[in-house]
DNA sequence: CGCAAAGATGAGTGGAGCTCATTAGAATGC
DNA sequence: GCATTCTAATGAGCTCCACTCATCTTTGCG
């Protein structure tokens, strides 16, 4: 049966879902076609239960790795950048994840998605953390930040996993990181500098026109 | 053959690709199986133009209605408003373009491809805006930005089309551009900022003092 | 009215996921 | 050491669905 995963998995990343037949999977495996079904209700359930394994394998060593990141921005990097390297290391299954199993209904009920929410969970208390620390403003809702977040390092990843262009995965997770840290905006607090910055021109004219008058 | 695209476009709305029988669609539009196949070259095709045709007529008053949006700030949250609005308004064919569509190789030869292209790149225009005009910084990749932007959009409203929970596009695009726009960060660069700051109004008060002492 | 061109028809085909009665092999009992 | 039972593997066949094609119908034109 570990066989038949193995397999699968391969030929799912090669082909795709609909073009990796179950006669394909079963032959390179050794078995005949039947015997899958014999461990797996269907090819859904076959895809399905080779995510999970994967998944599992992926987030392993995951919970060690934050632990050893200090700080909340170094902490939130860290969760971007594992997220596009895990991408860019391997786009066979996030391809598979993204486009079939994502819009199953079955989704809900995996373990992906319980991994996925956890992992997604572990983003919204770095930001807390963040909150706490008095690093971040906590007047806008952290869930649409998360948001942006995921949803951008997959918008920016889509090419590459579609087998056109490439990015860089330490790159990316730099910008993503200073965007939501720092803003693009020239934020109210500049503007407080800007009137700073009036007033000692406004006093430098002054002091210009009392030395000259001397 | 409107027909068939208009009847096509309901089933596959109500029921998914997957699940739209093309015997089902054929006897709604009160013709045949075979006769799709006079019009279509086959199931996918028949997908791909109802909705080119819909992303057309969604897209109509699309460039007038920005037109008359003042300002880069307003502008781009037109933008984004507009998505999430054409989502929470029209779930059945966002869910075929984000789950089947997008995922097939022929995507890229669509018009709805080079719509969203346009799309996007309008959003890079909006964000040039305001760096022109002094509104936003430019010392991060704007690609980044409008990636977060679309990604956030569509990860934000995912529950939602798979018809579990909902969303305000309105907040949700608050939210969004307030984000992108004035940034979430107390950051460092900030917080040095804050401190050159506190010394030049020292400085000023101190300036003030004497030469109103003269 | 006759004829040709275009359109519609529905029975039929092919391919892929899936089933199930049968067989082979292993474990257990006496 | 043989018989029995239980489990695993087999592969021919079934079903479902997209798709095809020879045939029939309608329309347009002289």
């Amino acid at each position: 049966m570990q066989d038949i995963m193995r397999v699968a998995a391969q030929v799912f990343c090669e082909k795709g879902y609909s073009d990796a037949l179950t006669a394909q999977i079963a032959a390179r495996a050794g078995v005949v076609e039947g015997t899958i079904y014999r461990y797996f209700p269907g090819k859904r359930e076959l895809l399905i239960r080779v995510v999970e394994q994967w998944y599992e394998r992926i987030l392993a060593d995951y919970d060690q790795q934050l632990r050893g990141v200090r700080g909340a921005r170094a902490r939130l990097r860290f969760l971007i950048w594992r997220h596009l390297t895990v991408i860019h290391n391997e786009p066979g299954m996030c391809r598979l994840i993204f486009n079939q199993l994502r819009a199953w209904p079955e989704y809900r009920r995996t373990t992906v998605f319980e991994l996925t929410r956890e992992y997604t969970r572990r983003t919204l208390a770095v930001l807390q953390e963040g909150v706490d620390a008095g690093e971040i403003r906590a007047d806008l809702p952290l869930r649409i930040v998360r948001d942006m977040i995921y949803g951008g390092v997959e918008h920016h990843t889509w090419a590459y996993l579609r087998g056109e262009g490439d990015f860089a995965p330490d790159e990316a997770a730099d910008a993503m990181t200073e965007l939501v840290y720092r803003g693009l905006a020239r934020a109210p607090p500049q503007s407080a500098a800007e009137a700073t910055l009036r007033r000692l021109e406004a006093l430098a004219q002054r002091l210009e026109r009392s030395t000259a008058a001397r």
